[in-house]
DNA sequence: CCCGACTCTCAAAGCGCTTTGATAGCGCGC
DNA sequence: GCGCGCTATCAAAGCGCTTTGAGAGTCGGG
């Protein structure tokens, strides 16, 4: 059923009957309800893309997912994100559009988004440190949100992020304030602005107790349970071994805590470990009392 | 830049810019060249939702993820399935529709789809025992392919899925074996048609073996850590402990054996775990060395 | 009784593409 | 020299909606 069909049943013209829809106030209220039974009882849908070629608008959000080509990694709190934001958009009667793009193609995407016309903006994901996405997206004139923010950015640009440098710097304060002196800083990639931003905060709060930063105790890499196993055997089987860890992501701390079993070492006793990131739905942490002290 | 612009610059009319630009071969070689590259040059692409509502067809495929309003989870395998799936879309020219709907308007989803066509087809996830999303599909005509099977569905359809009873059947028989008999299922939830299939298999290796199925050893739940770490706790200090666990996910495997190991047990020795799904990208089971046997 | 103001409805244009049906130009055989 | 078949191109219709600009009808005041 389309609205030429929906008009001949109802007698009407095409205009009135769009206009009664889309709650145009130059309706007879009357006219209007007919409309809007006859819309329920024969199950219309305005076609999406006939609409969007009329008003210019997509009603869709895009979000570009890179793949870095060497590691094939999506971000675990991805999923969640994305059924968060989902959920609103269908909420709203938006779609969401995702493009899987590996990370050498974003920028070809992105002007691809804009000459299709498929989407009405798009949100930025895991943005770099002076993000190079800013300024393109800016000059090809595709709106956009960051999600998460991009230090060193030229340009203005509207974002949503969590506090990150304060969350490490308090985290790091607490571990100090234990007694512990050896922490170390289990991070994801550095060129991604949350990580210098944790980073940051680590420092700082380790600076303010007059105390140096250990390159021997701060790694960087993709948040996988792997990394943390590496990581913190190599670490723990050291000559100067860290007596507490902080890391990045929940899946790193698996990783640590598998290394810390495996090592015959006690959690909470001989090694502490605080995370950050630590709700994902299917494995979360810990379900009445938390496994892991976390930001 | 649009078709009418472009057309406009080349001295052709519309018909043969757009014939040349997509193949048809009633135009001049020499022209076809000319068009291409004053459309790289111009950067041209076509208007989608233009070019939808011409052809008819949306170029998109949709995705539904149903949350359950109780749980909010999104299955851990989702954000991988997403990204290859994703990575084929982009390849061949297609855009990655998703819609996140509560559990109860899925119904409700797909007519919306239908009827607004902004989907050429879907893919159906999480396929229940004899779903009732196939028949509706059917009846609205819109084309899917379930991810999955559906046991008893009455209608034919498509698929795409992993042999789950066999998978099952074997890890028990392997577990079998090596002397175990009290061997515990960790299921997902067993609405879903997988769950059922590799109960099938599980059961119908003990049966095999001579065995009876011990309802106290198989559970059915969401696939969380949580479950794992409570289902294995509860059985390891029952009377009569299993010697090994299968789970159907490797998330459910991190909660057993945190569970094992709160309890003092040691993993391969006191208890044995065999997983299924064991390949998260960011939770490999292991690096070199499996941490889990896995099917 | 006329006219202006107001309400409600309509026909038609336009969004940017594809596709149908028509046509101009050309070479070739009879 | 005419007509046929072929190639290369075009104008225009159509996809299903919104929106502009116009018009029919009603009502009240002078």
């Amino acid at each position: 059923m389309n609205l030429k069909q929906l008009s001949e049943t109802l007698g009407l013209s095409q205009t009135t009957v769009s206009r009664a829809l889309n709650g145009y106030p130059e309706v007879n209220e009357e006219t209007r309800r007919r409309v809007m039974e006859a819309a329920r009882r024969h199950d219309y849908r305005p076609n999406t893309r006939a609409k969007s070629l009329a008003t210019g608008r997509a009603m869709a959000i895009g979000h570009v997912i890179p793949i870095s080509t060497k590691h094939e990694i999506v971000n675990p709190i991805f999923a969640d994100f994305i059924a968060g934001a989902g959920e609103t958009y269908t909420k709203m009667g938006y779609d969401m559009l995702l493009s899987v793009v590996p990370d050498a193609d974003q920028a070809r995407c992105y002007r691809e988004m804009k000459a299709k016309r498929n989407v009405d903006g798009v949100i930025l994901h895991g943005p770099h440190f002076d993000d190079s996405r800013i300024p393109l997206l800016t000059e090809i004139g595709l709106p956009f949100i960051v999600h998460g923010r991009s230090t060193n950015a030229a340009l203005p640009y509207s974002w949503l992020d969590v506090n990150s440098r304060r969350a490490f710097e308090r985290a790091t304060g607490l571990l100090l304030d234990l007694g512990h002196r050896r922490i170390a800083l289990l991070n994801g990639l550095e060129h991604m602005d949350f990580a210098l931003r944790r980073r940051a905060g680590y420092s700082a709060a380790l600076q303010a107790a007059g105390l140096e930063t250990d390159p021997a105790l701060m790694r960087s890499e993709e948040m996988t349970e792997g990394y943390g196993h590496r990581a913190a055997m190599e670490m723990l089987r050291g000559d100067a071994p860290p007596t507490a860890f902080l890391t990045s992501s929940l899946i790193i701390a698996l990783g640590v805590r598998r290394a810390v079993e495996e090592l015959g070492l006690k959690m909470g006793r001989d090694v502490s470990i605080v995370t950050h990131d630590d709700e994902l739905s299917y494995l979360r942490n810990g379900e009445d009392i938390p496994i892991y002290t976390a930001v």
